[in-house]
DNA sequence: TGTACATCAGTGAACGCGCGTTCACTGATGTAC
DNA sequence: TGTACATCAGTGAACGCGCGTTCACTGATGTAC
């Protein structure tokens, strides 16, 4: 591995810089993985992306599936936080629901996977997991997380309680993204967007009267 | 190769046989690609679902590829047909919609990957198939037969057309499916599929009067 | 209808390739004195 | 603070394995007469 200065830096790192490569590895395999699917990126690869190479893989994790659930965590983690910095900046939850769920619907998600959510990027890969892989726990725990911001911001006079409305709106999310991504390229890709991010609007019905 | 009377069955069969094992090779493939992925089955174990060996995978398709194209478009014509005969059998589009959606978003659709809705099944790995892939055109050709399906049964006075409505119920719809599904095993599996159901029931709001 | 033979659907061994994982090795880091 | 040395993070070759695809071969099917 070649340094800035253009010296080589040969094994046995200091701990901390071995501490930053563990994070290097799991960001990036976070971004790999939600990009291209977890069976669709190699160790190898994970490792490069890292600045590292693939034989030092097992010092840092046990196996490639315990990684993906560590990267399945950390990806989970950081749209939580996100979500409820997003949150916080509005001035009530009628405003903060709008601008996670137009951002969640819109074209730069839809084109960012890598990035983007682990509910919708890693849901295909999780569901085809045994039970007891250890990626389905960190799934599940994540999608909790997500629903407790979501619930944060429904409507006071949602039928069946907040939770209710944040599974709702969370599956609308996921599946109008995931089908956005999977018709990427056609004009129905946009389609499903913004019915999607309309349904998710509250709901002004024409036959109601006034409100 | 045994047939059933004990006999062993040598090369070059009759062409209704050969169509025939075209068939089963289209059949199996659109099961076992929806169970377990595109990329998790391999041509051997296809070919002997269909009881041949691989070898003369290449004289039915040009490319495993080709094949899940095949079987994308085999298992959307059958799920198109399969929600035809289910609204023709409703007397009106409320209570076909209502069959339409309680039945996708049901315990035993979830737990019955290989024989389900192929917009759910084959997202994940379609949307990470590079754009010329011809699974990404079936695909795409798939959910159009859905939508209009979805479309005709929409209820008369939706804000934005009956195509929008469609394309937002199937948005949730495939979400609460897969969301299901990736969750399997917990509470919150069975948590998404109620959500969904209810979300997609016409809205009683509490707030309207009589209605 | 019967015969001779070309066709070609399916077989199974083999190919090159990339994968996850292992391991002997290196030498700077970190520690004991 | 300086020295001696054990530790261990990272390297890169190697492993066994399963994959998609190819191909020489087989012999019943289908056809020409």
């Amino acid at each position: 591995m070649y340094l800035s200065d253009g010296s080589i830096l040969v094994p046995r790192v200091s701990r901390e810089q071995t501490d930053n490569n563990r994070i290097a590895i799991t960001d990036a395999s976070a971004r790999l993985f939600r990009e291209r699917g977890i069976d669709n990126v190699s160790v190898a690869e994970l490792m490069a992306a890292a600045g590292l190479t693939h034989g030092g893989f097992y010092g840092h994790f046990e196996s490639k599936d315990e990684l993906a659930a560590e990267a399945c965590r950390w990806a989970f983690g950081r749209s939580a936080e996100r979500w409820k910095k997003r949150v916080a900046e509005k001035s009530d939850r009628s405003l903060a629901r709008a601008a996670l769920t137009d951002r969640y619907l819109s074209v730069q998600a839809r084109s960012n996977p890598g990035a983007s959510c682990p509910a919708a990027a890693f849901a295909g890969d999780v569901a085809r997991e045994s039970a007891d892989a250890p990626v389905r726990a960190a799934y599940a725990a994540g999608v909790e997380e997500l629903l407790k911001v979501l619930a944060s911001v429904q409507e006071t006079d949602m039928p069946h309680g907040d939770r209710e409305g944040a599974l709702a709106d969370l599956a609308t999310m996921v599946g109008g993204l995931i089908l956005a991504r999977a018709t990427e390229g056609k004009p129905i890709s946009d389609e499903f967007l913004t019915a999607a991010r309309r349904r998710l609007k509250p709901h002004k019905r024409p036959r109601s009267s006034g409100y």
